[in-house]
RNA sequence: GCGCCUUUAGCUCAGUCGGUAGAGCAGCGGACUUUUAAUCCGUUGGUCCCGGGUUCGAGUCCCGGAGGGCGCACCA
């Protein structure tokens, strides 16, 4: 349609809330805004006649209309609809911010994300890049043969991980309950059963600090496969990530994320855990050393760091201030010391390695997969060991949950696991710096 | 938990050395039949986050508190 022509013949229909509106004596433009976008508006007096014009006077900013009409391009070549009637569906008593700075108070957008939404596009933006992202998962996972399963998030127990819980009562038991911290323990439960793909995308409570990149309920994407090696577990991880930059991008496999471009090209680099610590500490940081607990320490404080509690919290600390921030490109790391792996199986040929892998991307930890523990033994002697520390005070090791030893008693198949954190994971795919900004409602302090 | 920053009109923000509280937008009234941050004229609007203190006088300085943000710690 050139500019200035009109396609009278087609007749529209749509309904939104009413935006900007700019009025000339016997015309007014407005902008309509919709799900699916924004639109201009035409009204004229002489097509929509005396009364229905002095209502569209009083229509204010904010208010929600429909409209019939007919489509045209403006002289300036914007695409409107010419108005020919209209009905006011909703009046909005609250006034909206500011058009052209939108809602910039943080706190405002957070505890009235409505009013963020309606005037910040590219914070609506964000959110439905984050259900496209959601939906496209399932899709690709359920294309593999996965069963989503729903498991409780009220638990006697909360194991899985090492976190302190959120407490809770209930009424109809009398029992005190925990919420949740990971989804890892119930799934491989149903392993045990047979249902030898599994995968939940489930809220996870931890009872610990917020910040940029924590909230206090999350979503995770657990997801066990029994018969898989971690290699597959990791083939799978790299398609799903490229897939879903695919589907953020519009088909490119690169992303821009601030001044950086990552680029999702499979394969990913692979870096050896011990070779990334000795190529970024120009070869200081050896295997040898940090697989000893006193040289471990050593490093800890020529680095700079406070003492940890233990070998592996040390490792886990070197690591991140070494390491991680030089991740930039999707890069998997790959053969983890055992020591800061409790829950994976070791390497038949190397007993100080398991075969776990990380995915980072910008410096933030993706996903986490291993082959899981499947021995009953073993893993009763790892909760006897966690009992123990948590006897000495350390709050955060979960009670044993021998119910699920027993589940492995009664035979589990080698399974590969992996746990990708989603917020974070949509953090990285629509470029936000906070957590806050691809959960709708983020928790803050109660506040009159 | 600790540190730094922040809170002024519905929104976005100024506010100097401690001396009557400001602008733009929104709102309200008026003009305008292709504008788009429309324009033009006029105009309303304040618990300066809360509580104390210093001072003749506090948005401004001091103390305490609250909300929020960021960093650190915590989060294998």
């Amino acid at each position: 349609m050139e500019n200035g022509q009109s396609a009278a013949a087609e007749g529209w229909s749509l309904a939104g809330r009413l935006l900007g509106k700019r009025t000339m004596g016997k015309t007014v433009f407005a902008d309509l805004q919709d799900a699916g976008g924004r639109i201009q508006l035409y009204i004229k007096k002489d097509d929509v006649g005396e009364q229905s014009f002095a209502d569209w006077e009083d229509l204010e900013r904010g208010d929600l209309v429909g409209v019939r009409g007919y489509m045209f391009r403006s002289k300036m070549g914007e695409l409107t609809l010419h108005v020919t009637s209209a009905v006011v569906l909703g009046k909005s008593l609250q006034p909206l911010p500011d058009k052209w700075h939108g809602l910039q108070d943080v706190e405002k957008r957070y505890r009235q994300r409505y009013v963020d939404l309606i005037v910040n596009p590219d914070v609506r933006e964000s959110f439905l890049q984050r259900s496209r992202i959601v939906a496209e998962m399932r899709r690709f996972i359920d294309a593999q043969g996965f069963f989503e399963v729903e498991t409780p998030t009220l638990l006697h127990v909360a194991g899985g991980a090492a976190a302190r819980p959120f407490l809770t009562h209930v009424n109809a038991l009398d029992q005190t309950m925990q919420l949740r911290i990971a989804t890892e323990l119930n799934l491989k439960r149903l392993i045990v059963g047979g249902i030898e793909r599994v995968y939940e995308i489930g809220r996870i409570f931890r009872n610990e600090g917020i910040d940029t990149t924590h909230n206090p309920e999350f979503t995770m994407l657990e997801l066990y496969a029994a018969y898989w090696n971690v290699h597959d577990m990791l083939e799978f991880n790299e398609a799903l990530l490229a897939r879903l930059v695919e589907v953020v991008s519009g088909g490119a496999s690169e992303l821009k994320l601030g001044e950086r471009t990552l680029s999702f090209a499979r394969p990913f680099a692979r870096v050896g855990y011990f070779d990334a610590l000795a190529q970024y500490s120009d070869g200081k940081l050896t295997r040898e050393r940090l697989l000893d607990e006193k040289g471990a320490a050593a490093a800890l404080e020529e680095l700079g760091l406070p003492p940890s509690p233990g070998h592996g919290h040390a490792l886990d600390k070197i690591f991140d201030r070494v390491v991680q921030d030089n991740l930039v490109q999707p890069t998997f790391v790959m053969e983890y010391p055992a020591v800061i792996s409790p829950l994976a199986k070791r390497k038949a040929d190397d007993r100080e390695l398991v075969d776990r892998y990380e995915l980072f991307c910008a410096g933030m930890e993706i996903s986490n997969a291993f082959p899981e523990l499947n021995d009953p033994d073993d893993q009763r002697a790892r909760f006897e060991a966690q009992a123990a520390q948590r006897a000495a005070g350390d709050q955060e090791i979960p009670e044993p949950d021998w119910d699920f030893v027993r589940a492995l008693e009664y035979g589990m198949p080698p399974t590969a696991g992996i746990g990708i954190g989603v917020d974070r994971l949509v953090m990285l795919l629509t470029n936000n710096v906070s957590v806050r900004d691809v959960i709708l409602f983020p928790l803050q302090r109660q506040h009159g």
